[in-house]
DNA sequence: GTCCTTGCAAATCATTTGCAGGCAC
DNA sequence: GTGCCTGCAAATGATTTGCAAGGAC
């Protein structure tokens, strides 16, 4: 007795989620909604992905944009974003960082938990 | 025959960055400014940063939580931050981080230009 | 029928913008 | 006096919240 509906909104959410290889703003999503024929509440996806991202699927990134951006989640990578048209690509790093992670952790006394990372610079368009 | 005054805010706010060991968000600076005797309107303090950030004074950091932190530019460093009390502290990696940059960079063809770095955990009150 | 899910309107919060008056130099 | 600096009000944009109606099971 799964407590959970499926209902289009999430089945559909999801599926931009997965099928969408860059973190996704909130008004890009509706759009994708929007062309699968749903046009839901811009409310309506905030508290999905709350509920997605309670459950784990569903993690989100920030880039100082003032505005989140959302993917599913899956292996922990990072991203690289052209300052100069947005382009973001996926970017994976070895085991350092997460030796890293511990190391500056424990250097300051703190269990780890996680991180943020994400690098800047001009993709091979913009140079 | 500088374009700049200096006004009581500017220094003040400067003295505050300065002195302040962690970034700190636009309300910390104000209610600090306000134990200065001073009480600028907050439009006036995100012009004064924005201004202090053009001259490479001051740059901000996201934690992802809605808002922005600022801080003196100086050596570069990243952050850990106490996912339950909050406690912020400095932590500086060697040249290997930018190693990675650079390396991040290439792979994925883009002209490094910089990156954004925090780490999370309990600290050692928290724990 | 139950209770999760959704829509709509309104509230909250950070940040930005326009314009008029004030101050550093 | 000139031009930067500041305050105030209003606008913008992202995200949250309350409440009532709709839909999955």
């Amino acid at each position: 007795m799964s407590p959970y509906k499926i209902t289009k909104v999430r089945t559909a959410l999801l599926e931009i989620l997965k099928e969408t290889s860059t973190p996704i703003s909130i008004q890009d999503i509706l759009l994708k909604l929007k062309s699968k024929k749903l046009n839901p509440n811009k409310t309506t996806i905030y508290r999905e992905i709350e509920f997605l991202t309670g459950l784990g699927l569903v993690s989100d990134v920030d880039f100082g944009e003032g505005k989140k951006r959302y993917e599913a989640s899956g292996d922990h990578h990072h991203h690289i974003i052209c300052v100069n048209c947005k382009t973001i690509k996926d970017v994976s790093l070895d085991k350092d960082l997460d030796l890293f992670n511990a190391k500056i952790a424990k250097q300051a006394g703190f269990k780890p938990v996680g991180h943020s990372l994400e690098f800047f610079g001009l993709c091979s368009d913009c140079q």
